[in-house]
DNA sequence: CCAATGCTTTGCCTTCTGGCTAACTATCAA
DNA sequence: TTGATAGTTAGCCAGAAGGCAAAGCATTGG
């Protein structure tokens, strides 16, 4: 369950796009074609597709294809990977609070 | 306290970066002047510097200089920024989850 | 079977990224 | 004052990113 580097630059890459990012809020509203995803961007669908492949290559959302439909939906899994991270980075500061106050605190004991 | 569009497409574009996201890893242990923190990273100076700017434009990280050393800070706040979209988006997702569990559940009450 | 629908593929274009070298500026130390 | 140190500025480059139009290819509805 750990993000190994590449994996999460793939991710915060694919986050670095407003309207990826807006695919992925909409998908938060449970699985949605493409060709409906795609209706409120101004934007020609090939363009759309790789902003999906994006999202399904760095692992945020899943893909199928059903006849000539394809449906997508959210990996909550991989959102984990981000907050682990984030999460990682906060354990490294708060340590060094937690030994800094240590330090300002060790004289009163 | 809630981020612009535009403020998240600097800060993840920030952190897709490896070389990067080890950066604030490092800083996470206290304030860093540049060249020390560019001694591990096998690049010229004017290329890692560009890092250094990707982050503080991003507001992940505060510099600033003192004679001809400038030190870089980590802003957690901005991290809190990160954090803050996360979380909304779970909470589009969790809320989809907790209606369709109401309506499973609707028949037994 | 034919047309419409829903993606896909191809190929092209412009801008942004991340790297470099070389030359410059501004301290600090002796 | 002179040399070493710490960044900075300028300019170049290759490749990735994000957009387009046009043509192609399977379903599906009639």
């Amino acid at each position: 369950m750990h993000a190994g580097t590449e994996q999460l630059d793939g991710i915060f890459q694919a986050l670095a796009d407003p309207t990826r990012r807006a695919i992925l809020t909409r998908l938060g509203g449970g699985p949605t074609a493409v060709g409906e995803l795609a209706k409120p961007f101004d934007m020609a669908l090939p363009s759309f597709m790789k902003h999906i492949a994006a999202l399904e290559q760095s692992g945020l959302i899943r893909t199928a294809k059903s006849g000539r439909v394809r449906t997508c939906t959210l990996e909550p899994s991989t959102f984990a990977l981000v907050d682990g991270w984030l999460n990682a980075q906060r354990r490294i500061w708060t340590g060094r609070t937690d030994r800094l106050e240590a330090f300002v605190t060790k004289d009163s004991k």
